[in-house]
DNA sequence: TAGCTGTTGAAAACAATTCTCATTCTGATT
DNA sequence: AATCAGAATGAGAATTGTTTTCAACAGCTA
C-alpha cells in the first residue's frame, strides 16, 4: 500500500474515534512500517528518534483502539506491536521461547480456509462471536538453536 | 486420569528438575484439576484456602518449568494457568475480549491433523523448532453478548 | 488573533509479578 | 527416632512494564 493511501486510511480510522493523526502517531506508524515485524516499545524508542516513552505507550493504545495497530502479547516481558492486518495481510507468528523474538508467517490458502471453517463451527456451537483467530508456533528460532 | 497416577507422574516430572512435590504444590494441582478451566491467581487464592500468594506465584513457575502446568497469557491483566496438555488433552482457547474469560475447545481430529501438517511445513522452512502450537479464538463469549 | 480542545513529556503512580530473608519443613542418613 | 543440610514457605519489600497525572503546548475554527 502506498504511504499516502495508508496515511489516509489511518487518518479516517482515527477520526472515527475523534482522534488526531499527529506527528508522534505518524512517526509510530512509520517505524512499525519500516520494521515490518512485531517490535517492542524499547525497540521503537531506539529506532525512532525523540519519541517520549509515555507518548509511545499512550499512542499505541489509541492506535490499537482505532484498529491501526495490533498488540501481540507473549510470555516475554514486553508487548509487541505491528500494523493491523488490514494494512498488511492476514498472518500468524513464530514465537521463540528462548530470545522472545516474534516473526510473521502465513499459512497457505487451503490450510487457512480449512482452519477458518473448523473455527467457524466451533464458535457457532459455543455461542461465541469471533473477532479474530490467533495462531502461534512456540519454539526455538534458527538463531537460538 | 486417576489422582494417584497423575500425582505419580507429576512427582516424576518435578524430581527430574530436583524439585519436591510439596503440600502447596499438591494443593495447586488439585485446584487446577477441580476447576478444569484456565484460572487466574486471584481465582486460585479464592478457591483454595490458606495458600500464600508469593508461594502460588513461585510454585506455578516451578510447575510450569517442570511441564506440569501451562501458562496462558492474554491481553487481560492476569495470566491464567491450567494443567498441561499431557494431563488433559490437546485443545485451544476461546478468549473473551470483554470479560477476559478463557474457555477450552477442541478441533475435530481432521482439522487438527491438517493444521499440524501445514504448521510442520512452515516450521521446517523457517528453521524453527516447534515446541507447541497455540490457537485462540478472540471475541465475545455468550455471556457478554 | 483568540479561544477551545486534544496532545505531549516528565515524572509519579500503579499493579502484576518477583525477590528477600528469617523460619519451617523434607527427607536422607545415621 | 534424632540429626542435619538443603529446599520450601510466608510476609512483606522490591521490581518493572505500563498507565496516569498535570502543566505546557499545538492544531483547528471563527
Ligand atoms: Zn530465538
Ligand atoms: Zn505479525
Ligand atoms: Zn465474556
Ligand atoms: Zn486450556
Amino acid at each position: 500500500m502506498a504511504t499516502d493511501d495508508l496515511d489516509d486510511e489511518i487518518h479516517a480510522l482515527l477520526r472515527r474515534e475523534d482522534q488526531r493523526y499527529t506527528k508522534g502517531r505518524r512517526a509510530l506508524v512509520a517505524t512499525l512500517r519500516a520494521e515490518g515485524q512485531p517490535v517492542t516499545i524499547p525497540q521503537i524508542l531506539d529506532a525512532s528518534d525523540g519519541l517520549a516513552q509515555s507518548s509511545v505507550y499512550r499512542n499505541l493504545v489509541v492506535l490499537e483502539e482505532a484498529g491501526v495497530v495490533t498488540r501481540i502479547v507473549t510470555n516475554d516481558d514486553f508487548a509487541r506491536f505491528e500494523l493491523a492486518e488490514q494494512f498488511t495481510h492476514h498472518h500468524h507468528h513464530l514465537i521463540c521461547s528462548s530470545c522472545g523474538d516474534v516473526v510473521d508467517f502465513s499459512l497457505d490458502d487451503q490450510a487457512e480456509a480449512g482452519l477458518d471453517e473448523a473455527l467457524h463451527d466451533v464458535a457457532e456451537q459455543a455461542g461465541f462471536t469471533v473477532e479474530a483467530h490467533r495462531l502461534d508456533l512456540v519454539g526455538t528460532c534458527a538463531d537460538c538453536d
